[in-house]
DNA sequence: TAAATAAATGTATAATATACACTTAATATT
DNA sequence: AATATTAAGTGTATATTATACATTTATTTA
């Protein structure tokens, strides 16, 4: 069969929009850039860009990711299509977007300066384009809905890190104080998590041990999908 | 701030297309059509059509589901954006795809006969075009996440009906058996089912009694995203 | 009035979630 | 060398929820 191009329907511009997460050990962090393009230039905005017709949505979210931040197999996730007429007032532009977990000091600073990028807590979000505050707001519920059952927060911290480190990210996904021996206990019993020999001795005398992921086990949990929180 | 129009990017057709769910007291259906354009023409499909300039996504997507089944107001979900390269052989298509829930004896039996389409057992589904069986099937994970925490499983049945025909329901939608007391015990503990005086008396002698939903509790309960399973 | 049929119901046990406070290891101070 | 300081690490009792499992009940038909 050859190939047949569909005439006389609309078309549209497809834009890609990254939520891009990250943690700081203190809240749950969101990486905005200035936009810089009419309409709206200079506003708060999600890092964007328009797909290509050769590349997959996916690809393009990939691509738009590692423009700003110089990151690659990053876990990314489609969240949902925002397809409202008015929603960009530079044209009828349909906005797929894409939430990431990235590791916050592992992104290109360079990147990050040159699109005029910076993080900002969740809580404290300055106005965005657009319908990007949406976006944000159904991304932040996803994760919460994600994370009580794949072993995905780890995305969001360095390789190695403390039990307390684990729970504040947690914590701060959740914007609630979990009890510290239950958290413990829980998340240990998943085995999924290898403490290593070696403590973080800055915030305490006693120093915390050093976790890191049994890579096994978090795979087989990742397919089954086993409750968390 | 005028209308500026971006310049010099690619345009897409975009698709949208609706797995909608059915049951008929057996097995979870969904609704096919016989593809009526190249390519493909003549194949089992999703109903789908093209989004046009001057509506938003969903109201495409709620105007297909119109299209085929004459309903209005019925539950229906974003499910995903599917955005590869050569998914639709007839040109560079991406689709939204949307799943919704009808009462199967509730669509205009003249519109459906009108596009050749059918209800088809989940279990059963012919081969389709293009990624469509993808499509169903993220939407039978949907579904049944969705209605573990979500009193929607209601969208699916008679205004009245038996606990039998709901445990035969959700069996369906997880195709596993349910213990028949612990699932009344758990169901009617929500306090989102009303029973009626009224019996069915067709399955049996001493007839079950018809139940309705609590629309109070279930209003609350759907915001509150309680579990149910 | 007996037989047949599916509906309706309860209880014991296991697993999981929650609430709650003291001990320990290491360092810093005197 | 002894003591104070700091956050880490840990256990137990109770409540809640999930699971496994079989008999009685209401109604119709023979």
């Amino acid at each position: 069969m050859g190939r047949i191009e569909y005439k006389n329907y609309d078309r549209f511009l497809l834009a890609v929009d990254c939520i891009i997460f990250g943690f700081d050990g203190s809240g749950l962090k969101a990486l905005l850039i200035k936009r810089g393009l009419e309409p709206e230039i200079g506003k708060w905005s999600l890092m964007g860009g328009f797909a290509e017709k050769e590349e997959s949505v996916d690809s393009a979210a990939q691509r738009i990711l590692y423009k700003l931040t110089g990151l690659e197999k990053i876990y990314m996730e489609q969240l949902h299509c925002f397809g409202d007429v008015g929603r960009d007032p530079g044209g009828r532009v349909v906005s797929i977007a894409y939430f990431a977990l990235i590791k916050i000091d592992e992104s290109s600073t360079e990147l990050l300066n040159s699109h005029n990028a910076k993080w900002f807590d969740l809580k404290k979000l300055p106005s965005l384009v657009f319908d990007h505050k949406a976006m944000v707001k159904l991304a932040k519920e996803r994760l919460q809905q994600k994370v009580s059952n794949h072993p995905i927060g780890f995305e969001l911290l360095p390789t190695k890190f403390t039990l307390q480190q684990l729970q504040g990210l947690y914590e701060a996904i959740f914007e609630t104080a979990f009890d510290k021996r239950n958290f413990t206990r829980k998340i240990l019993s998943l085995g999924i998590l290898q403490r290593l020999d070696e403590k973080e001795k800055e915030s305490s005398k006693k120093g915390a041990f050093y976790y890191i992921f049994d890579k096994k086990k978090y795979k087989q949990l990742e397919s089954e999908g086993i409750k968390l929180i």
